[in-house]
DNA sequence: AAGTCACCATACGGACGAGTATGGATCGCC
DNA sequence: GGCGATCCATACTCGTCCGTATGGTGACTT
């Protein structure tokens, strides 16, 4: 109990600097990435920082790609191991929405799409999600411009529901009702 | 040549100030309002502000309410003079699909609920608004239940697509192409 | 056991933005 | 045309946060 009273003392690497800094993220947003808190809240001073990172800016980018590259492949790899294409999308939609922790980051980076680093990152991976689900579409059975119409739909319902359920907290929509909202976004979304 | 360049020379009021801080609110979101920003702006100095108001928090309420009265009426209150229900969600529809600047403020209020003056505001405005939608679906002769879950799922397609095409540009869909994504929702929204 | 390297603390400089103090300008009014 | 109220400028203080400089400490080699 002499050492310390709850972190751990080992030593830090970047890569510590980076996850501590995606959950800041995901609970406060980009905006409240600062050095000194995460440092602070990591229980060491700036001084340890700026050995691992040039500044604050390299932390962020290093943050990104690091959610870009490891953070994808939960979303959507299990997914694709789905094989009939009929029963793909129902499941997306029941999956996504009952493992929304993942997607906090998602939603606080929605919120810094005025910041530059932030806008490539978002783009590449929306790009990506959407052309996951146009073609999922496809072979739902829509043609090819439905298709790609109806998965604008969807992901835009999905961005708008982050916005709406995690950060404003809309009448607190209960657990069994959520579940029906759940299944009336796929009957109207999913083809029969 | 000597007085001025630009701006009339004419004394504030404490509207002015709230009208360019929404201005601003839209084009570079809450996180850009700073009083000597604004005073920039408006030809003047941090001395006019603090007469006119104690502190900057003040003017981001009384700018917020400002929005929340006057702002809403446009948007719905031309929208509820459509005599026939089952017109008036496609109406509803490409109105808000081609008149998106008034919808500057609110996607950029989006983005900054993490903000505790911008949360209430929010939560009313867009409690109003699915009000609005539940029953214009019911008009439209959706059963209760499925209403609601409808006007979700509308609202949500709404608050995603402010995201992802204002502040995202996500490939920067055409004219054309944008009618036919609109034609595409209402057939998927809303019942025949 | 001495030295080297990786990691961290402390202390400082400087930019930026909110808020205060106070005096000057300008308008309305009698 | 003088006077009070309204509106604004200037010049500060203060707190926050980024980044730098520099010295210290532990672990690991040889």
């Amino acid at each position: 109990m002499n050492v310390s009273s709850k972190p751990e003392r080992t030593r830090l690497s970047a890569e510590d600097w980076e996850l501590a800094a995606l959950h800041l993220i995901a609970e406060q947003g980009v905006g409240a990435l600062a050095v000194e808190a995460l440092a602070r809240q990591l229980g060491v001073t700036k001084g340890s920082f700026y050995w691992h990172f040039r500044t604050r800016e390299a932390l962020l980018q290093a943050a990104l790609e690091r959610w870009e590259q490891y953070g994808e492949r939960e979303v959507l790899g299990q997914i694709e191991q789905i094989a009939d294409p009929r029963k793909r999308l129902p499941e997306l939609f029941r999956r996504v929405a009952h493992e929304l922790q993942p997607h906090r980051v998602y939603a606080a980076l929605l919120k810094a799409l005025d910041h530059p680093q932030v806008v490539p990152v978002m783009a590449r991976v929306s790009q990506r999600r959407m052309e996951f689900l146009t073609t999922a579409y496809r072979e739902a059975g829509l043609p090819a411009p439905q298709a790609l119409n109806r998965a604008r739909l969807t992901y835009a319902a999905y961005v708008g529901f982050l916005q709406l359920n995690f950060t404003l907290g809309l009448p607190r929509i209960n657990h069994e009702e959520f579940d029906a909202y759940v299944e009336h976004m796929i009957a109207t979304l999913i083809p029969a």
